[in-house]
DNA sequence: GAAATAGTGTCTTTAAGACAGTATGTG
DNA sequence: CACATACTGTCTTAAAGACACTATTTC
């Protein structure tokens, strides 16, 4: 028997950690950032950010901290999504996972990308809220295997987004600081993995209060420009991890 | 160093439970099942029946396995709610609790009603899916304290609900084998806390497809007796844990 | 002016709410 | 038969989808 799951056995008790499933937009696809593993087990696959909890340690700053550590990211969208506790899911031992997922707009992601840590693009097989496990495609389109129950993870992920962004303002996070309507609804698009009405889109968006028009328009495109909006944050609508 | 081996040596670990929020309708109301707590802390209050979690126990099994101990209930609905962690919540040390919340008949629950276990009333402060604590009522309507965060467990749990009833079939695991469509309403009304169009209640169930006709009538009533349906509960419907 | 998307107005379709009226049991 | 609730049919209302038409920018 190998000495780390030696180590292991030797507690009563499963231990804890925090995994974030980090969703980004790209080319009006859904990507996620992972870490390429180099070490046992699952040498070689894609894994998401994740690590220990703290005792005296919150579970959101625990989750913010894994991004800080691993992605230099700071100040994003994060939200705790689902623990996973299945005993054959680290082979080390018994490692339950608390889930978060998180959501930043790409602009904010061009740095932390490096050699260990890519963006692939998420090819969800369901096209309902039925979840299962989804794929991870490179850039060429070529599936990268994922390392433990992070397919899971990144399943359950896109099946929250997906029962959630009809009535919970979560589109935004995935855009800059203004955007225009046609953008928002390509995010919900890209989400839900369908077209969608544009004019039941404009109408529902514009009635529901959560817009705010900034007067300017957007440029550089060779059509009549949209306008900007910006997201109105209400005093009930979540908060960001620093 | 070997991340393992890092937490172990390095920094202490929270501590891992579970802890079941179940809940019942009696007299068109909804209450939780909670146990009378004798010890330190929180010595005399109500709280929710937990545990630990062991080593390569998976998690629904550890909610069931609690069900069984302190409440000699089996095979109910269970489904997680939410990974509470907060490092004060428990006075003793830090104990990060993954909360399940659990339906069940309020026939099932006769027998295990005794000294340290009782229905307690739920009063839901709020009226929309906001969240927050909510508090419980003995018979005589007097508020009785919960301990650690178990107010706040079942204000999620409320809270999950009221998110839940319009499209998922949770409604069901609250009544008996067969029912008729006034009681399946009163269970929504129930959740929800306001009422509902009887009318389109009606229609909306009955063009559901979850339900099935029994053929059977109800009976003992002054009026005219009702058809009695049964839940159609098809492959992608959530299942009990024994 | 051509091209392309933004934005407006209106008709149709669909589901919920309202409500009148009929059906069927008990006492 | 009175009464109470079950059930049915239809009108109204609100929101989504469809689509025609106008507006505004770049090239």
């Amino acid at each position: 028997m190998e000495p780390v799951r030696q180590a292991l056995d030797t507690f009563r008790h499963p231990h804890l950690t925090v995994d974030v499933a980090l969703l980004t937009l790209r080319q009006g696809a859904l990507h996620a950032l992972l870490l390429r593993r180099r070490e046992h087990p699952f040498a070689g696959t894609f894994t998401l950010p994740g690590g220990f909890v703290r005792e005296h340690e919150p579970l959101a700053t625990a989750a913010a901290r894994v991004l800080a550590e691993k992605c230099d990211l700071h100040d994003v969208f994060l939200e705790q999504l689902f623990t996973f506790g299945a005993p054959d899911r680290d082979p080390r031992g018994h490692v339950v996972s608390v889930a978060y997922y998180a959501l930043v707009p790409h602009e904010r992601l061009h740095t932390a990308i490096g050699d260990d840590l890519d963006l692939l693009r998420l090819d969800v097989p369901w096209h309902d809220t039925s979840g299962g496990p989804i794929r991870a495609l490179d850039a060429l389109g070529t599936e990268q295997p994922l390392g433990f129950d992070h397919a899971e993870i990144l399943g359950t992920t896109m099946q929250r987004l997906r029962g959630k962004i009809d009535y919970a303002p979560v589109g935004f996070e995935l855009l800059g600081e203004t955007f225009t309507l046609l953008q928002l609804l390509e995010v919900h698009e890209a989400v839900l993995g369908r077209k969608l009405n544009k004019d039941s889109f404009r109408r529902r968006l514009l009635a529901s209060g959560l817009l705010q028009e900034t007067g300017d328009h957007e440029g550089e495109v060779a059509h009549r420009p949209a306008a900007l909006y910006r997201f109105l944050r209400s005093n009930t609508n979540p908060a960001r991890l620093a």
